[in-house]
DNA sequence: CTTCTTGTTACTGA
DNA sequence: ATCAGTAACAAGAA
């Protein structure tokens, strides 16, 4: 599940790679991911260049040679988009064994080929995510509903206080919405309430003043070594190398129901929350 | 076979 | 107006 660590990841490789790289030929295979005009988005991105790649949330938003267009690009869940250089790339790594990764593959959705014949490849197994075209008008709307950059200086203890009061709904419900903080997804989630010793279900307006600084820092801190950590290794998420992150070893609560809590020795205990698997210490968060 | 997985939007009902 | 809950999208794992 892509979220903010992992976007981070694969637009900061993606920058390095295809800055200025012209784009001369896209193969698609799927026409419904694409939600622009097949034939405006064929004759646009041929020829064109990456000038600029910019993340926003979950979103990965691609400025072309024009002011005013935009190609912008979701990987809802199960999306990847793999950058390979070669004709065929050994990715994994670390200490685990290697795999073999050749595209185009049976989720493969569409492919970008450049000039130096490198090639990015687009793949979706849940075929959720999307690729579109906007002008900066459409591209300020779409941004507008978006909440804060949890990364960003002006993401702030004084402004989360503000918007924890003035809302009365459960905090995983909070950290999930993207229109109050945008980039955070359902592990994350879990791994900040973890660590900041809040029980999912309260309500954020019931919130105690050490609470909330516990849960600023640990916003800041989890998505920072997440980002460091280059995303978290699961299912489909590899980066813009096909590499999988290394975050995966350091979470402490998601998808560890049943399992020993790690500070207090209880079993972590799982229930639907906002909507989603929720993974937390009934012990170590209050 | 059923249930679960999750990002986002749309919808319903409280 | 706010919020909770659910379905939808789709494919696979258990």
């Amino acid at each position: 599940m892509p979220e903010l660590p992992e976007v981070e990841t694969i637009k900061t490789d993606l920058e390095k790679a295809l800055i200025n790289v012209k784009i001369t030929d896209l193969k698609i295979y799927l026409p419904k991911i694409i939600k622009t005009n097949l034939t405006t988005f064929k004759k646009t991105l041929k020829n064109n260049y990456f000038k600029k790649i910019k993340r926003r949330g979950k979103l990965i938003i691609i400025s072309l040679k024009e002011k005013d267009k935009f190609l912008l690009i979701h990987l809802k869940m199960t999306g990847q988009l793999i950058y390979q250089k070669k004709e065929k790339i050994i990715a994994g790594g670390h200490n685990e064994e290697n795999f073999e990764l050749l595209f185009p593959g049976k989720h493969t959705h569409l492919f970008f080929t450049f000039a130096d014949n490198s090639k990015l490849y687009f793949n979706d197994l849940r075929q959720f995510g999307y690729l579109k075209l906007v002008n900066q008008q459409e591209l300020d709307l779409i941004l507008s509903s978006y909440g804060l950059e949890p990364l960003a200086p002006d993401f702030n203890l004084k402004k989360l206080k503000s918007l924890l009061k003035n809302k009365k709904r459960n905090i995983k419900a909070f950290l999930l919405d993207q229109k109050i903080i945008a980039g955070i997804g359902n592990i994350y989630a879990d791994e900040i309430l973890f660590a900041s010793k809040i029980l999912p279900l309260r309500s954020t307006d019931t919130l105690q003043e050490e609470e909330v600084l516990r849960l600023f820092k640990n916003i800041k801190l989890i998505l920072k070594k997440a980002v460091q950590y280059r995303g978290t290794t699961f299912n489909n998420f590899v980066d813009a190398n096909g590499q999988k992150g290394n975050f995966l070893k350091k979470l402490k609560i998601y998808q560890k129901e049943k399992e020993p809590c790690l500070k207090c020795g209880s079993k972590i205990q799982k229930e639907k929350i906002a909507g989603r698997g929720t993974r937390f210490c009934p012990l170590c968060q209050r």
